[in-house]
DNA sequence: AAGTGGTCTAGACCACATC
DNA sequence: ATGTGGTCTAGACCACTTA
């Protein structure tokens, strides 16, 4: 249509414009139906290549989801509260109970496809454990759901022969999980560090978590260490960006 | 072309595919151009619109970028860290130095487009600040640069009441910034709390942080508490995704 | 059966970058 | 001048959902 005006934004950019204002006004809410392409295509005169380039861009921007054979929806956003430092008090692991439980009121996560290798540690692993390069490491990869919604894909990385013959190799770890069994064998954690980025997932996470396209990811890198600060854990997570929230707090 | 084999995946994820794994393996590497439309036509065989399609998988989830009239190239990934602890310790704003400088090391931010104004609390600043929803704060916003990168914008708000007469109200708050001036008040920040959430940018923040498609933004809330626990600021952060690591630790 | 989104083709004109 | 990505049209067949 030789764009009559100059530099006049795309017409597929201020149709998705317009949605985007009736969304954030509230004029559309959580769970609406979007005008479909069609309805875009009459209503703006349009080709549908470009009503769909219309939606591509609320779509990638994590603000709708289609739905084949029915329609393009409102996506709502109700996250989980993950607390860094309540999460990981003494107390919680070392009388028996379960991490997770803390993050979710008694709500239970469950835990997924548990595989657990012992393997050569990776470049990045060696670096953050303080191992050198050809040490063997425990890993421990498992997914968490939470009424039946995958949360979260986690691995760990244990120095191999300080967990060796426990059932910290075993996949079911025991009441308080891997901590406790590392405060058994002298080695509690005491001091954590965590990293934090956000990128879009590959394509395996997407699988993995059932992520709906336009939802970023958290990569939280988690070290723990003991009281005479060596290195006994280091876990990398990957949270689905649309369930969670992260939450810290520390003093001046 | 009728979909010959049933259930394979389209033919534009496979050519996104190939394209990732070729970056995954390091065949291709940060900065290096990908094969373009017309290189993705010839090759696979397939319409404009189908290698277009493949491409804009790959720009989306931030793994490439595509320059107009030169060619899509594979994104590099280079973050700063944000230590959430170290950065605000007493010493570095009691002391006067800004808080921006700790993450730094010594390579100093710019402070860009400061704007401040009073205003009726909403409804979710109300809530952190512990206010009633008619009370007035005052707004403090800027960008943050790196190099002339933009790298993060933030929104402050402090009690009105609090704060009157003060620098705080002027674009230049002084050596320190709004914590020495709210020491010097008698409402110290003794302890934080931050609220991380990851989404995709808004238009706006888009431009604003000069974000290329397929970046996704951290957004931090922080609330900054007396020893008394009264809130004296809020601070709405949102970090370029690309360019943050965050960093926090604690104990057990 | 009708409507929806998902994929794909085959064209076209434009603005911009590189040579 | 040529090639690149950006936008847009006008068709087509498919798989799926809804009624």
């Amino acid at each position: 249509m030789l764009t009559p005006e100059n530099d006049s934004p795309p017409v597929y950019r201020e149709i998705a414009d317009t949605l985007r204002i009736a969304i954030a006004s509230g004029e559309l809410s959580d769970g609406d139906r979007i005008p479909g392409e069609n309805e875009l295509m009459k209503r703006h005169g349009v080709a549908r290549a470009t009503a769909r380039q219309a939606l591509s861009v609320l779509i990638n921007e994590g603000i709708a989801v289609a739905v084949r054979g029915s329609g393009v929806y409102v996506r709502g956003f109700s996250p989980l509260v993950r607390h860094g430092r309540r999460r990981l008090s003494k107390e919680l692991w070392s009388t028996g109970r379960a991490i997770w439980g803390a993050d979710t009121a008694e709500r239970p996560f469950a835990t997924d496809s548990v595989t657990v290798s012992e393997m050569r540690a990776p470049a990045h692993v060696a670096r953050a454990l303080d191992l050198d390069e050809g040490d063997r490491v425990l890993r421990r990869r498992r997914r968490y759901r939470l009424d039946d919604r995958p949360m979260q894909l986690a691995t760990s990385y244990l120095p191999a022969e300080l967990v060796a013959g426990t059932s910290v190799t075993r996949p079911d770890t025991g009441p308080g999980g891997i901590y406790a069994r590392l405060a058994e064998l002298g080695q509690a954690p005491a001091h954590f560090t965590e990293e934090i980025r956000v990128r879009m997932p590959s394509p395996d996470e997407r699988t993995k978590l059932s992520l709906s396209p336009g939802t970023p990811v958290m990569h939280v890198m988690r070290v723990a260490l003991t009281k005479e600060h060596r290195a006994v854990e280091l876990n990398e997570m990957t949270l689905d960006g649309s369930a969670y929230v992260l939450q810290y707090d520390f003093d001046a």
